[in-house]
DNA sequence: AGCCGGTTATGACGGCGGTCATAGTAGCGG
DNA sequence: CCGCTACTATGACCGCCGTCATAACCGGCT
């Protein structure tokens, strides 16, 4: 992988955000993230001298550009985009997850909102910007598309919010036709937005 | 509150609910369980003797009928049901709460699902067995309402996948908005797959 | 060489978690 | 009164976790 390259103190927060992902915030421990990114037990408090928290947030953020950035790349890889294409494109990342480790991790941002809402502000507020950082070029690419700049915005929210849905239902049920499901009904409304012309 | 006046073993199962939903499955204890239950310490390992996976799974079971169960008194007090009625008063659950109590909290069964999917086999069969009570009554729904037989199944699906990650996305946001957006902008499309005769 | 800031290494500490063991109580049929 | 079952109570055990303290490294600079 890439990440062994980079230097340790990124590959701890990807290697955070991988675990988190995978186990919850909760079950993630700070041990782990050292030994899964074969970093120095002792460079946690080094680089990351607000402890657990900041860590999380870090990866919570690293996990809202890394969004922006696939559906930069999405974009640039559609010769004529659509909205269901971009969505079956987003959706896409985890069913090929799927069938290539046999198995469905989750989100990391959701994890971290579901695990740390309630008890930590700071790490709320990451997941928002995360949130915010990812539906922002996806709001931008449907505008583009010829949605109407007021309803882009919902569309994006709608569209994210119905692929962390789907994602967790898929985990459920170790099986990600909820996934394949959402795509197909959600993608003809999405195309309707776009502005006839 | 009514569920005082149940045994103390339905309020544990009731109480972990409520935390795990709060606080996610790794930061809710057993102690914490009992003392939110004001059940005796010593209930725990009588009642459940298969440890807190045993009463995480029944959480979840009990959140599961409970949805099920509002989605069947939310059909009985519509006067004119529709998809977008259904799927509104669904949500309205969660922004009233947040209207009442000033914060959000999540679905237990998502956070179950986030907290377990990858490590408990049991607990993620329980969460996926709870989608599934909570999707059927949805899709019975739809079905009587005229939507095609073919399509219930897969609408009930994305209702309930836009709920939960719409609740997501509004925990971080500490705002509901992301959930009225989806209300909005999924409701003409459930609307329009009623078949028109 | 000597120093020094940026790193790494390691062990200890305090706390909390789930679980177990064991004893206690309450009710009840005999 | 006995014995039995259902339930409650309490403390101890062990392990893990996040954090801190402390010391060692190590490259580069003077």
């Amino acid at each position: 992988m890439a990440g062994s390259r980079r230097g340790p103190r990124e590959r701890m927060v990807f290697s955070a955000a991988q675990l988190i992902r995978r186990d919850g915030v909760g079950a993630t421990g700070m041990r782990d993230v050292a030994a899964h990114a074969e970093a120095p037990r002792g460079s946690l408090q080094h680089y990351f001298p607000g402890g657990k928290e900041q860590l999380v947030n870090e990866a919570v953020a690293w996990a809202g550009r890394y969004a922006a950035r696939r559906v930069a790349r999405f974009l640039a890889g559609m010769a004529e985009p659509t909205p269901s294409g971009l969505f079956a494109a987003m959706v896409r990342q985890w069913t090929e997850e799927y069938e290539t480790a046999g198995h469905l991790s989750g989100c990391p941002v959701a994890a971290a909102t579901v695990d740390c809402a309630s008890s930590a502000a700071s790490t709320r507020q990451a997941a928002a910007t995360a949130f915010a950082t990812w539906a922002r070029p996806v709001a931008e690419a449907l505008t583009g598309m010829g949605v109407p700049a007021d309803r882009a915005g919902s569309l994006a929210t709608l569209m994210i919010s119905a692929l962390e849905g789907a994602l967790i239902i898929a985990r459920a049920e170790a099986d990600p036709r909820a996934l394949t499901t959402v795509v197909r009904e959600l993608g003809p409304l999405l195309d309707a937005a776009v502005r006839k012309d």
